[in-house]
RNA sequence: GCCGAUGUAGCUCAGCUGGCUAGAGCGUUCGACUCAUAAUCGAGAGGUCCUGUGUUCGAGUCACAGCAUCGGCACCA
Protein backbone atom coordinates (compact mmCIF):
# COMPACT_ATOMS: atom_id res chain seq x y z
CA UNK A 1 0.00 0.00 0.00
CA UNK A 2 2.44 2.27 0.74
CA UNK A 3 3.98 1.75 -2.75
CA UNK A 4 1.07 2.27 -4.12
CA UNK A 5 0.89 5.45 -2.25
CA UNK A 6 3.69 6.76 -3.43
CA UNK A 7 2.89 5.82 -7.15
CA UNK A 8 0.12 7.83 -6.58
CA UNK A 9 -2.00 4.82 -7.54
CA UNK A 10 -5.32 5.86 -6.31
CA UNK A 11 -8.57 4.06 -4.73
CA UNK A 12 -11.43 4.92 -3.23
CA UNK A 13 -10.93 1.58 -1.47
CA UNK A 14 -8.28 -0.78 -1.96
CA UNK A 15 -8.65 -3.56 0.61
CA UNK A 16 -8.19 -6.93 1.31
CA UNK A 17 -10.47 -10.63 0.68
CA UNK A 18 -9.93 -11.35 3.96
CA UNK A 19 -11.93 -9.27 5.89
CA UNK A 20 -15.54 -10.72 7.59
CA UNK A 21 -17.07 -8.35 5.16
CA UNK A 22 -15.58 -10.11 2.12
CA UNK A 23 -16.37 -13.54 3.98
CA UNK A 24 -19.81 -13.46 4.60
CA UNK A 25 -21.01 -12.10 1.10
CA UNK A 26 -18.89 -14.17 -0.42
CA UNK A 27 -20.93 -17.31 1.65
CA UNK A 28 -24.20 -15.30 0.92
CA UNK A 29 -23.48 -15.62 -3.14
CA UNK A 30 -22.30 -19.61 -2.68
CA UNK A 31 -25.62 -19.86 -0.79
CA UNK A 32 -27.88 -17.76 -2.90
CA UNK A 33 -26.51 -19.59 -6.78
CA UNK A 34 -26.73 -22.90 -4.45
CA UNK A 35 -30.31 -21.88 -3.70
CA UNK A 36 -30.87 -21.05 -7.46
CA UNK A 37 -29.69 -24.34 -8.59
CA UNK A 38 -26.24 -23.14 -10.15
CA UNK A 39 -24.46 -25.45 -8.17
CA UNK A 40 -24.09 -29.28 -8.19
CA UNK A 41 -22.24 -31.42 -6.18
CA UNK A 42 -19.81 -34.21 -7.64
CA UNK A 43 -17.57 -36.72 -6.30
CA UNK A 44 -13.91 -36.63 -8.06
CA UNK A 45 -10.67 -38.49 -7.55
CA UNK A 46 -7.69 -37.01 -6.37
CA UNK A 47 -4.33 -37.40 -5.44
CA UNK A 48 -4.26 -37.76 -1.65
CA UNK A 49 -0.72 -37.41 0.34
CA UNK A 50 -0.88 -39.90 3.60
CA UNK A 51 1.78 -37.79 5.25
CA UNK A 52 0.89 -34.66 4.43
CA UNK A 53 -2.55 -35.36 4.94
CA UNK A 54 -4.25 -33.41 2.26
CA UNK A 55 -5.21 -33.82 -1.73
CA UNK A 56 -2.89 -32.23 -3.90
CA UNK A 57 -2.95 -30.23 -6.64
CA UNK A 58 -1.91 -31.35 -9.88
CA UNK A 59 1.06 -29.32 -10.03
CA UNK A 60 2.51 -30.31 -6.68
CA UNK A 61 2.88 -34.00 -8.56
CA UNK A 62 4.82 -35.45 -10.68
CA UNK A 63 5.44 -39.28 -11.87
CA UNK A 64 5.47 -41.27 -15.11
CA UNK A 65 3.54 -40.43 -18.01
CA UNK A 66 0.79 -42.94 -19.10
CA UNK A 67 1.13 -41.62 -23.11
CA UNK A 68 4.86 -41.48 -23.39
CA UNK A 69 6.27 -42.72 -20.47
CA UNK A 70 8.91 -40.10 -19.20
CA UNK A 71 9.40 -39.84 -16.08
CA UNK A 72 9.16 -36.58 -15.00
CA UNK A 73 5.71 -35.69 -15.92
CA UNK A 74 4.19 -32.69 -14.66
CA UNK A 75 0.77 -33.37 -12.82
CA UNK A 76 -1.35 -31.55 -15.50
CA UNK A 77 1.28 -31.69 -18.46
CA UNK A 78 3.75 -33.77 -19.82
CA UNK A 79 6.82 -31.77 -20.91
CA UNK A 80 8.03 -34.44 -22.94
CA UNK A 81 5.02 -35.50 -25.25
CA UNK A 82 3.00 -32.22 -24.54
CA UNK A 83 -0.20 -34.21 -23.50
CA UNK A 84 -2.50 -33.00 -21.27
CA UNK A 85 -2.63 -35.16 -18.67
CA UNK A 86 -4.45 -36.80 -15.48
CA UNK A 87 -2.70 -36.70 -12.50
CA UNK A 88 -4.63 -39.88 -10.90
CA UNK A 89 -3.37 -42.07 -13.85
CA UNK A 90 0.00 -41.12 -13.60
CA UNK A 91 2.34 -43.69 -13.04
CA UNK A 92 4.30 -43.83 -9.35
CA UNK A 93 2.93 -40.41 -8.72
CA UNK A 94 4.92 -38.76 -6.35
CA UNK A 95 5.07 -35.18 -3.99
CA UNK A 96 7.17 -32.25 -5.73
CA UNK A 97 7.86 -31.26 -2.59
CA UNK A 98 8.50 -34.70 -0.42
CA UNK A 99 9.52 -37.39 -3.68
CA UNK A 100 9.26 -40.10 -1.24
CA UNK A 101 5.87 -39.32 -0.20
CA UNK A 102 3.46 -41.97 -0.85
CA UNK A 103 0.27 -40.95 -3.20
CA UNK A 104 -2.94 -42.90 -3.16
CA UNK A 105 -6.18 -41.79 -5.18
CA UNK A 106 -8.64 -40.97 -3.12
CA UNK A 107 -12.42 -40.05 -3.58
CA UNK A 108 -13.87 -36.58 -2.49
CA UNK A 109 -17.01 -34.17 -3.00
CA UNK A 110 -17.19 -30.98 -4.21
CA UNK A 111 -19.65 -28.23 -5.74
CA UNK A 112 -19.64 -27.23 -8.98
CA UNK A 113 -20.25 -23.87 -10.41
CA UNK A 114 -22.44 -25.05 -13.77
CA UNK A 115 -21.14 -22.46 -15.43
CA UNK A 116 -23.13 -24.26 -18.82
CA UNK A 117 -26.31 -23.24 -17.60
CA UNK A 118 -24.86 -19.33 -18.33
CA UNK A 119 -23.84 -20.20 -22.15
CA UNK A 120 -26.40 -18.69 -24.26
CA UNK A 121 -26.55 -15.27 -21.90
CA UNK A 122 -22.57 -15.21 -21.68
CA UNK A 123 -22.73 -15.35 -25.30
CA UNK A 124 -25.25 -12.73 -25.82
CA UNK A 125 -23.08 -10.52 -22.86
CA UNK A 126 -19.98 -11.14 -25.36
CA UNK A 127 -21.29 -10.06 -28.57
CA UNK A 128 -22.82 -6.65 -27.13
CA UNK A 129 -19.67 -5.48 -25.63
CA UNK A 130 -17.66 -6.94 -28.52
CA UNK A 131 -17.67 -3.51 -30.24
CA UNK A 132 -15.85 -1.94 -27.58
CA UNK A 133 -13.69 -4.79 -26.18
CA UNK A 134 -9.83 -5.53 -27.67
CA UNK A 135 -9.77 -7.94 -30.07
CA UNK A 136 -8.03 -10.21 -28.13
CA UNK A 137 -10.25 -10.72 -25.05
CA UNK A 138 -13.68 -10.98 -26.84
CA UNK A 139 -12.26 -13.73 -29.55
CA UNK A 140 -10.10 -15.60 -27.03
CA UNK A 141 -13.34 -15.39 -24.16
CA UNK A 142 -15.73 -16.55 -27.27
CA UNK A 143 -13.64 -19.43 -28.27
CA UNK A 144 -13.57 -20.64 -24.22
CA UNK A 145 -17.12 -20.68 -24.13
CA UNK A 146 -17.73 -22.10 -27.65
CA UNK A 147 -15.38 -24.72 -26.71
CA UNK A 148 -18.00 -25.74 -24.23
CA UNK A 149 -18.36 -24.41 -20.70
CA UNK A 150 -17.64 -27.58 -18.36
CA UNK A 151 -18.72 -27.15 -14.30
CA UNK A 152 -16.33 -26.04 -12.60
CA UNK A 153 -15.27 -26.90 -8.61
CA UNK A 154 -15.80 -24.12 -6.27
CA UNK A 155 -14.47 -26.02 -3.21
CA UNK A 156 -11.13 -27.18 -1.88
CA UNK A 157 -9.84 -29.85 0.46
CA UNK A 158 -7.50 -27.12 2.39
CA UNK A 159 -7.88 -25.46 5.84
CA UNK A 160 -7.19 -21.83 4.86
CA UNK A 161 -9.36 -19.34 3.21
CA UNK A 162 -13.28 -18.89 3.41
CA UNK A 163 -15.21 -21.74 4.90
CA UNK A 164 -17.93 -23.35 3.14
CA UNK A 165 -21.05 -22.13 4.66
CA UNK A 166 -22.93 -25.99 5.43
CA UNK A 167 -23.10 -28.54 7.68
CA UNK A 168 -20.71 -31.49 6.83
CA UNK A 169 -18.67 -29.43 4.84
CA UNK A 170 -16.24 -27.69 7.93
CA UNK A 171 -12.93 -29.72 6.50
CA UNK A 172 -13.52 -27.55 3.40
CA UNK A 173 -13.20 -23.96 1.73
CA UNK A 174 -14.26 -22.03 -1.23
CA UNK A 175 -12.07 -21.93 -4.13
CA UNK A 176 -9.91 -19.04 -4.22
CA UNK A 177 -10.70 -18.13 -7.84
CA UNK A 178 -14.49 -18.62 -7.03
CA UNK A 179 -14.15 -15.98 -3.66
CA UNK A 180 -11.45 -13.47 -4.92
CA UNK A 181 -12.88 -11.96 -8.15
CA UNK A 182 -16.42 -10.91 -5.71
CA UNK A 183 -13.30 -8.54 -4.26
CA UNK A 184 -14.66 -5.90 -6.74
CA UNK A 185 -17.73 -6.05 -5.39
CA UNK A 186 -17.41 -6.87 -1.65
CA UNK A 187 -14.79 -3.86 -1.97
CA UNK A 188 -17.72 -1.65 -3.07
CA UNK A 189 -20.00 -2.51 0.16
CA UNK A 190 -17.31 -2.59 2.46
CA UNK A 191 -16.47 1.28 1.01
CA UNK A 192 -20.15 2.25 1.44
CA UNK A 193 -20.37 0.79 4.88
CA UNK A 194 -16.82 3.16 5.72
CA UNK A 195 -18.71 5.92 4.65
CA UNK A 196 -21.27 5.79 6.75
CA UNK A 197 -23.74 4.83 3.08
CA UNK A 198 -24.40 1.21 3.49
CA UNK A 199 -26.25 1.67 0.22
CA UNK A 200 -23.91 3.76 -1.88
CA UNK A 201 -22.50 0.69 -3.30
CA UNK A 202 -25.68 0.55 -5.28
CA UNK A 203 -24.76 3.34 -7.40
CA UNK A 204 -22.31 0.60 -9.06
CA UNK A 205 -24.02 -2.10 -9.16
CA UNK A 206 -27.07 -1.51 -9.48
CA UNK A 207 -27.05 1.66 -11.64
CA UNK A 208 -27.46 1.19 -15.43
CA UNK A 209 -25.49 4.28 -16.25
CA UNK A 210 -22.32 2.92 -14.27
CA UNK A 211 -19.78 1.58 -15.95
CA UNK A 212 -17.52 -0.81 -14.70
CA UNK A 213 -14.04 -1.47 -16.11
CA UNK A 214 -12.02 -4.38 -14.93
CA UNK A 215 -8.05 -3.93 -15.27
CA UNK A 216 -6.23 -7.06 -15.43
CA UNK A 217 -3.56 -9.06 -16.94
CA UNK A 218 -4.01 -11.35 -20.03
CA UNK A 219 -3.88 -15.20 -18.11
CA UNK A 220 -7.06 -13.68 -16.52
CA UNK A 221 -9.47 -13.33 -19.10
CA UNK A 222 -11.69 -16.16 -18.68
CA UNK A 223 -11.94 -15.20 -14.82
CA UNK A 224 -12.91 -11.93 -15.91
CA UNK A 225 -15.33 -12.17 -19.17
CA UNK A 226 -16.62 -15.26 -18.17
CA UNK A 227 -16.62 -16.87 -14.79
CA UNK A 228 -16.89 -13.65 -12.86
CA UNK A 229 -19.86 -12.74 -15.20
CA UNK A 230 -21.79 -16.26 -14.86
CA UNK A 231 -20.91 -15.50 -11.19
CA UNK A 232 -22.93 -12.50 -10.79
CA UNK A 233 -25.73 -13.21 -13.20
CA UNK A 234 -26.13 -15.81 -10.87
CA UNK A 235 -26.73 -13.88 -7.99
CA UNK A 236 -28.74 -11.14 -9.62
CA UNK A 237 -30.96 -9.21 -7.66
CA UNK A 238 -28.64 -9.92 -4.58
CA UNK A 239 -29.14 -7.15 -1.55
CA UNK A 240 -31.34 -5.24 -3.51
CA UNK A 241 -34.51 -5.91 -1.62
CA UNK A 242 -36.74 -7.35 -4.47
CA UNK A 243 -35.90 -4.30 -6.81
CA UNK A 244 -35.91 -5.62 -10.15
CA UNK A 245 -32.97 -3.61 -11.45
CA UNK A 246 -30.60 -5.70 -13.13
CA UNK A 247 -27.15 -6.72 -11.41
CA UNK A 248 -24.34 -4.64 -13.60
CA UNK A 249 -22.03 -6.82 -15.31
CA UNK A 250 -18.52 -5.30 -16.19
CA UNK A 251 -18.83 -2.62 -18.97
CA UNK A 252 -14.79 -3.67 -20.59
CA UNK A 253 -12.35 -5.82 -19.03
CA UNK A 254 -9.12 -4.28 -21.17
CA UNK A 255 -6.70 -6.95 -20.27
CA UNK A 256 -3.05 -5.91 -20.93
CA UNK A 257 -0.64 -8.30 -22.66
CA UNK A 258 3.02 -8.92 -20.61
CA UNK A 259 5.34 -6.46 -19.69
CA UNK A 260 8.84 -8.01 -19.78
CA UNK A 261 12.05 -6.90 -18.34
CA UNK A 262 15.21 -6.58 -21.31
CA UNK A 263 13.82 -9.16 -23.07
CA UNK A 264 12.57 -11.63 -20.22
CA UNK A 265 9.83 -12.93 -18.36
CA UNK A 266 9.50 -11.33 -15.01
CA UNK A 267 10.47 -13.75 -12.43
CA UNK A 268 11.11 -13.18 -8.59
CA UNK A 269 12.97 -16.11 -7.60
CA UNK A 270 15.62 -15.31 -10.03
CA UNK A 271 15.49 -12.28 -9.18
CA UNK A 272 15.00 -10.79 -12.85
CA UNK A 273 12.60 -8.31 -11.74
CA UNK A 274 11.77 -4.41 -10.79
CA UNK A 275 11.08 -3.67 -7.42
CA UNK A 276 9.00 -0.87 -7.14
CA UNK A 277 10.15 0.01 -3.17
CA UNK A 278 13.78 0.48 -4.31
CA UNK A 279 13.02 2.09 -7.57
CA UNK A 280 10.83 4.72 -5.97
CA UNK A 281 13.96 5.43 -3.82
CA UNK A 282 16.10 5.99 -6.83
CA UNK A 283 13.76 7.97 -9.50
CA UNK A 284 10.91 9.74 -9.51
CA UNK A 285 7.21 8.05 -9.70
CA UNK A 286 5.92 10.62 -12.78
CA UNK A 287 9.16 9.35 -14.34
CA UNK A 288 8.63 5.88 -13.92
CA UNK A 289 4.71 5.99 -14.47
CA UNK A 290 5.69 8.02 -18.12
CA UNK A 291 7.64 5.17 -19.01
CA UNK A 292 5.50 2.35 -18.39
CA UNK A 293 3.09 4.04 -19.64
CA UNK A 294 4.60 5.03 -23.12
CA UNK A 295 5.46 1.10 -22.81
CA UNK A 296 2.40 -0.61 -21.67
CA UNK A 297 1.61 -3.23 -23.42
CA UNK A 298 -2.25 -2.48 -24.80
CA UNK A 299 -1.68 -4.76 -27.50
CA UNK A 300 1.31 -6.98 -27.51
CA UNK A 301 3.35 -7.80 -24.77
CA UNK A 302 6.24 -5.11 -24.27
CA UNK A 303 9.47 -4.96 -22.64
CA UNK A 304 10.78 -2.62 -19.66
CA UNK A 305 14.59 -1.98 -20.28
CA UNK A 306 16.70 0.36 -18.35
CA UNK A 307 18.02 1.78 -21.50
CA UNK A 308 14.34 2.81 -22.87
CA UNK A 309 13.66 4.29 -19.50
CA UNK A 310 16.76 6.13 -19.90
CA UNK A 311 15.98 7.50 -23.30
CA UNK A 312 12.57 8.00 -23.16
CA UNK A 313 12.44 9.84 -19.68
CA UNK A 314 15.09 12.09 -20.56
CA UNK A 315 14.19 12.71 -24.48
CA UNK A 316 10.71 12.65 -23.95
CA UNK A 317 9.50 13.59 -20.53
CA UNK A 318 12.31 15.78 -19.81
CA UNK A 319 13.06 17.11 -23.19
CA UNK A 320 10.00 18.16 -24.19
CA UNK A 321 6.98 18.20 -21.30
CA UNK A 322 9.27 18.96 -18.47
CA UNK A 323 11.11 21.57 -20.52
CA UNK A 324 8.35 23.29 -22.08
CA UNK A 325 6.98 23.60 -19.03
CA UNK A 326 10.38 25.06 -17.52
CA UNK A 327 11.25 27.30 -20.30
CA UNK A 328 8.25 28.73 -20.22
CA UNK A 329 7.07 29.34 -16.40
CA UNK A 330 10.79 30.56 -16.14
CA UNK A 331 11.09 33.42 -19.01
CA UNK A 332 7.43 34.81 -17.27
CA UNK A 333 8.63 34.85 -14.05
CA UNK A 334 11.95 36.21 -14.60
CA UNK A 335 11.06 38.33 -17.34
CA UNK A 336 7.34 39.59 -16.92
CA UNK A 337 7.89 40.20 -12.99
CA UNK A 338 6.86 36.70 -11.37
CA UNK A 339 3.52 37.27 -13.10
CA UNK A 340 1.23 35.25 -15.75
CA UNK A 341 1.82 38.48 -18.70
CA UNK A 342 -0.73 40.66 -19.29
CA UNK A 343 -2.13 41.27 -22.92
CA UNK A 344 -4.26 43.39 -25.11
CA UNK A 345 -5.80 40.84 -27.37
CA UNK A 346 -4.46 37.44 -28.70
CA UNK A 347 -3.82 36.80 -32.29
CA UNK A 348 -4.66 34.10 -34.49
CA UNK A 349 -2.08 31.81 -33.67
CA UNK A 350 -2.48 32.43 -29.46
CA UNK A 351 -6.15 31.42 -30.25
CA UNK A 352 -5.58 28.82 -32.35
CA UNK A 353 -3.18 26.78 -30.18
CA UNK A 354 -5.24 27.25 -27.46
CA UNK A 355 -8.17 25.91 -28.95
CA UNK A 356 -6.46 22.90 -29.69
CA UNK A 357 -5.46 22.40 -26.49
CA UNK A 358 -9.05 22.56 -25.35
CA UNK A 359 -10.06 19.91 -28.00
CA UNK A 360 -7.54 17.77 -26.44
CA UNK A 361 -10.10 17.34 -23.19
CA UNK A 362 -12.74 15.63 -25.75
CA UNK A 363 -10.29 13.81 -27.17
CA UNK A 364 -7.88 12.57 -24.77
CA UNK A 365 -11.14 12.41 -22.55
CA UNK A 366 -12.08 9.52 -24.97
CA UNK A 367 -9.35 7.42 -25.64
CA UNK A 368 -9.01 7.29 -21.34
CA UNK A 369 -12.42 6.39 -21.56
CA UNK A 370 -11.81 3.44 -24.57
CA UNK A 371 -8.72 2.62 -22.31
CA UNK A 372 -6.60 3.55 -25.45
CA UNK A 373 -3.87 4.86 -23.11
CA UNK A 374 -0.86 5.26 -25.57
CA UNK A 375 -2.52 7.36 -27.68
CA UNK A 376 -4.02 9.55 -25.15
CA UNK A 377 -0.44 9.82 -23.59
CA UNK A 378 0.51 10.54 -27.51
CA UNK A 379 -2.23 12.79 -27.69
CA UNK A 380 -0.93 15.32 -25.19
CA UNK A 381 2.64 14.89 -26.09
CA UNK A 382 1.52 15.99 -29.60
CA UNK A 383 0.48 18.86 -28.27
CA UNK A 384 3.75 19.84 -26.18
CA UNK A 385 5.82 19.24 -29.46
CA UNK A 386 3.29 21.97 -31.06
CA UNK A 387 3.63 24.49 -28.77
CA UNK A 388 7.63 23.92 -28.67
CA UNK A 389 6.80 24.81 -32.53
CA UNK A 390 4.56 27.51 -31.94
CA UNK A 391 7.57 29.44 -29.72
CA UNK A 392 10.29 28.26 -32.24
CA UNK A 393 8.19 30.35 -34.75
CA UNK A 394 7.02 33.29 -32.11
CA UNK A 395 10.04 33.51 -30.17
CA UNK A 396 9.20 35.59 -27.43
CA UNK A 397 12.70 36.20 -25.95
CA UNK A 398 13.08 38.05 -28.92
CA UNK A 399 10.36 40.13 -29.38
CA UNK A 400 10.37 41.36 -25.70
CA UNK A 401 13.40 43.50 -26.66
CA UNK A 402 11.17 45.40 -29.04
CA UNK A 403 7.46 44.41 -29.22
CA UNK A 404 6.31 43.35 -25.54
CA UNK A 405 3.29 42.96 -25.74
CA UNK A 406 3.97 40.43 -28.55
CA UNK A 407 5.92 38.73 -26.77
CA UNK A 408 3.09 39.24 -23.66
CA UNK A 409 0.16 37.54 -25.63
CA UNK A 410 3.08 34.34 -26.95
CA UNK A 411 3.76 33.85 -23.12
CA UNK A 412 0.09 33.93 -22.31
CA UNK A 413 -0.84 31.68 -24.36
CA UNK A 414 1.36 28.99 -24.02
CA UNK A 415 1.13 29.19 -19.94
CA UNK A 416 -2.36 28.68 -20.46
CA UNK A 417 -1.54 25.62 -22.75
CA UNK A 418 0.52 24.43 -19.82
CA UNK A 419 -2.19 24.72 -17.72
CA UNK A 420 -4.10 22.47 -19.77
CA UNK A 421 -1.44 20.17 -20.12
CA UNK A 422 -1.23 19.83 -16.38
CA UNK A 423 -5.03 18.38 -16.28
CA UNK A 424 -4.50 16.47 -19.37
CA UNK A 425 -1.39 14.70 -18.38
CA UNK A 426 -2.42 14.14 -14.82
CA UNK A 427 -3.64 10.97 -14.82
CA UNK A 428 -0.63 10.02 -15.98
CA UNK A 429 1.72 12.51 -13.96
CA UNK A 430 -0.12 13.24 -10.74
CA UNK A 431 3.03 14.54 -9.08
CA UNK A 432 4.25 17.20 -11.68
CA UNK A 433 1.19 18.27 -12.60
CA UNK A 434 0.54 19.50 -9.28
CA UNK A 435 3.93 21.33 -9.58
CA UNK A 436 2.71 22.85 -12.70
CA UNK A 437 0.10 24.04 -10.77
CA UNK A 438 1.25 25.49 -8.08
CA UNK A 439 4.23 27.19 -10.37
CA UNK A 440 1.41 28.96 -12.08
CA UNK A 441 0.38 30.70 -8.90
CA UNK A 442 -2.67 28.17 -7.94
CA UNK A 443 -3.83 27.15 -4.38
CA UNK A 444 -4.77 23.75 -3.39
CA UNK A 445 -3.64 20.17 -4.61
CA UNK A 446 -5.11 18.99 -7.74
CA UNK A 447 -5.56 15.74 -6.20
CA UNK A 448 -6.90 14.51 -2.54
CA UNK A 449 -5.11 12.58 -0.06
CA UNK A 450 -4.04 8.37 -0.46
CA UNK A 451 -4.58 7.71 3.29
CA UNK A 452 -3.61 4.32 5.18
CA UNK A 453 -6.77 3.60 7.55
CA UNK A 454 -6.76 0.90 9.73
CA UNK A 455 -10.42 -0.85 10.03
CA UNK A 456 -11.68 -2.77 12.81
CA UNK A 457 -14.34 -5.05 12.70
CA UNK A 458 -15.97 -7.71 15.47
CA UNK A 459 -12.81 -10.24 15.08
CA UNK A 460 -9.87 -9.16 13.22
CA UNK A 461 -8.94 -5.55 11.70
CA UNK A 462 -7.38 -4.91 8.60
CA UNK A 463 -5.44 -1.53 6.54
CA UNK A 464 -6.84 -0.25 3.57
CA UNK A 465 -5.41 2.42 1.16
CA UNK A 466 -8.31 5.26 1.00
CA UNK A 467 -8.83 8.19 -1.46
CA UNK A 468 -10.02 11.24 0.40
CA UNK A 469 -11.13 13.93 -2.33
CA UNK A 470 -12.50 16.08 0.11
CA UNK A 471 -9.47 18.39 -0.64
CA UNK A 472 -8.82 18.06 -4.47
CA UNK A 473 -9.41 21.04 -6.55
CA UNK A 474 -8.36 19.53 -9.94
CA UNK A 475 -11.23 19.10 -12.46
CA UNK A 476 -11.25 17.73 -15.80
CA UNK A 477 -11.38 21.75 -17.30
CA UNK A 478 -10.36 23.77 -19.72
CA UNK A 479 -7.71 26.41 -17.83
CA UNK A 480 -9.57 29.88 -17.00
CA UNK A 481 -5.63 31.45 -16.70
CA UNK A 482 -6.04 34.73 -15.59
CA UNK A 483 -3.49 37.66 -16.76
CA UNK A 484 -1.35 39.08 -13.66
CA UNK A 485 -1.62 36.04 -11.21
CA UNK A 486 1.19 35.85 -9.28
CA UNK A 487 3.73 32.58 -10.15
CA UNK A 488 5.54 30.65 -8.03
CA UNK A 489 9.39 30.56 -8.78
CA UNK A 490 9.49 27.43 -10.89
CA UNK A 491 12.33 24.81 -11.06
CA UNK A 492 12.57 21.93 -13.14
CA UNK A 493 9.76 19.62 -13.46
CA UNK A 494 11.88 16.44 -13.87
CA UNK A 495 15.04 15.37 -13.29
CA UNK A 496 17.26 13.79 -15.95
CA UNK A 497 18.58 11.13 -15.58
CA UNK A 498 22.60 9.79 -16.33
CA UNK A 499 23.69 7.13 -18.35
CA UNK A 500 25.31 5.17 -15.73
CA UNK A 501 21.63 4.00 -14.22
CA UNK A 502 21.33 1.69 -17.32
CA UNK A 503 24.55 -0.31 -16.16
CA UNK A 504 23.57 0.17 -12.64
CA UNK A 505 20.14 -1.30 -12.93
CA UNK A 506 21.31 -4.19 -15.03
CA UNK A 507 23.30 -5.51 -12.73
CA UNK A 508 20.68 -5.68 -10.13
CA UNK A 509 19.04 -7.91 -12.49
CA UNK A 510 19.17 -11.56 -11.41
CA UNK A 511 21.67 -10.65 -8.95
CA UNK A 512 21.35 -12.25 -5.42
CA UNK A 513 18.98 -9.86 -3.19
CA UNK A 514 20.53 -8.72 0.20
CA UNK A 515 16.99 -9.18 1.67
CA UNK A 516 17.88 -6.74 4.48
CA UNK A 517 18.51 -4.30 2.10
CA UNK A 518 14.77 -4.69 0.40
CA UNK A 519 12.76 -1.78 1.49
CA UNK A 520 9.65 -3.10 2.14
CA UNK A 521 6.14 -1.51 0.47
CA UNK A 522 3.32 -3.69 1.88
C1' G B 1 -1.51 -31.07 -29.85
C1' C B 2 -6.00 -27.56 -29.81
C1' C B 3 -7.65 -22.27 -29.50
C1' G B 4 -6.59 -17.02 -29.61
C1' A B 5 -3.57 -12.70 -30.14
C1' U B 6 0.79 -10.59 -32.07
C1' G B 7 4.70 -10.19 -36.28
C1' U B 8 5.03 -2.82 -40.20
C1' A B 9 11.67 1.89 -40.49
C1' G B 10 17.85 0.84 -35.88
C1' C B 11 14.18 1.04 -31.31
C1' U B 12 8.88 1.65 -29.45
C1' C B 13 4.54 1.56 -31.96
C1' A B 14 -0.17 3.86 -35.36
C1' G B 15 -2.46 2.21 -39.71
C1' C B 16 -11.02 1.07 -38.30
C1' U B 17 -15.04 -1.78 -42.56
C1' G B 18 -9.07 -2.97 -49.08
C1' G B 19 -7.35 2.85 -52.81
C1' C B 20 -0.67 4.51 -49.51
C1' U B 21 3.41 8.03 -53.36
C1' A B 22 3.11 3.02 -46.05
C1' G B 23 2.92 7.05 -41.02
C1' A B 24 4.39 8.95 -35.68
C1' G B 25 7.86 9.41 -31.58
C1' C B 26 12.83 8.32 -30.30
C1' G B 27 17.68 7.48 -32.54
C1' U B 28 20.64 9.10 -36.93
C1' U B 29 22.47 13.13 -40.78
C1' C B 30 22.41 18.29 -42.13
C1' G B 31 20.86 23.19 -40.96
C1' A B 32 18.70 27.06 -37.54
C1' C B 33 18.05 29.10 -32.72
C1' U B 34 19.55 30.39 -27.53
C1' C B 35 13.98 31.67 -23.24
C1' A B 36 14.99 26.57 -21.33
C1' U B 37 17.82 20.66 -17.44
C1' A B 38 23.32 21.10 -24.44
C1' A B 39 16.76 21.39 -23.92
C1' U B 40 14.10 23.31 -28.72
C1' C B 41 12.75 24.11 -34.10
C1' G B 42 13.21 22.85 -39.53
C1' A B 43 14.74 19.59 -43.45
C1' G B 44 16.63 14.78 -45.05
C1' A B 45 18.06 9.61 -45.07
C1' G B 46 15.94 5.08 -43.48
C1' G B 47 10.78 -0.14 -44.91
C1' U B 48 10.61 -7.14 -50.42
C1' C B 49 4.45 -4.08 -44.19
C1' C B 50 7.13 -12.48 -41.20
C1' U B 51 6.97 -16.12 -45.72
C1' G B 52 4.22 -18.40 -49.70
C1' U B 53 -0.19 -19.04 -52.55
C1' G B 54 -4.81 -17.01 -53.75
C1' U B 55 -9.31 -13.43 -54.21
C1' U B 56 -9.60 -8.45 -56.47
C1' C B 57 -9.08 -3.24 -61.29
C1' G B 58 -6.30 -2.65 -56.64
C1' A B 59 -3.90 -6.09 -50.39
C1' G B 60 0.02 -3.88 -44.80
C1' U B 61 -5.41 -4.30 -44.84
C1' C B 62 -9.37 -10.11 -47.10
C1' A B 63 -8.80 -15.97 -47.60
C1' C B 64 -5.80 -20.37 -47.10
C1' A B 65 -1.13 -22.64 -45.63
C1' G B 66 3.38 -22.15 -43.05
C1' C B 67 7.11 -19.87 -39.61
C1' A B 68 8.16 -17.03 -35.06
C1' U B 69 6.69 -14.80 -30.20
C1' C B 70 3.18 -14.65 -26.15
C1' G B 71 -1.08 -16.40 -23.48
C1' G B 72 -5.05 -19.98 -22.45
C1' C B 73 -6.40 -25.18 -22.54
C1' A B 74 -10.39 -25.80 -16.74
C1' C B 75 -7.57 -28.68 -9.24
C1' C B 76 -1.65 -22.84 -10.07
C1' A B 77 -2.92 -18.52 -7.66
Amino acid sequence: MLTQQKLGISYDLFTHTDTENHHRIAQDFFMLLLDRGYLYKEAQKLLYSETEKRFLPDRYVEGECYICHYPEARGDQCDNCGNLLDATLLINPRSKANPTDRLVTRETEHYFLDLAQFTPALLEYLESHASHWRPNVTAFSRNFINEGLRGRPITRDIDWGIPVPLEGWEEKRLYVWFEAVMGYFTASVEWARNIGQPDAWKQWWYNPDAQIYNFIGKDNIPFHTVIWQAELMGVNGIYNDGDDTPLQLPYDVPANEFMNIEGKQFSKSRNWAIWLPDILERYQADAIRYYVAATLPESRDSDFSWEGFFTRVNNELVAAWGNLANRMLTFAYKRFDGKVPSYDALGEKEEAIIAKSEAAFDSVGNLLEEVSLLEALKTSFDLVREANAYLSEREPWKTIKDNPNDAARSVYAILRVIDNLKILLAPFLPFSAQKVHEYLGYEGQLFGDLNIVLYQESTRSHQGLVYDGSKAVGRWQKSNLQAGQALREPSPLFIKLDMSIVDLERSFLGAVRDEHEIVVGQ
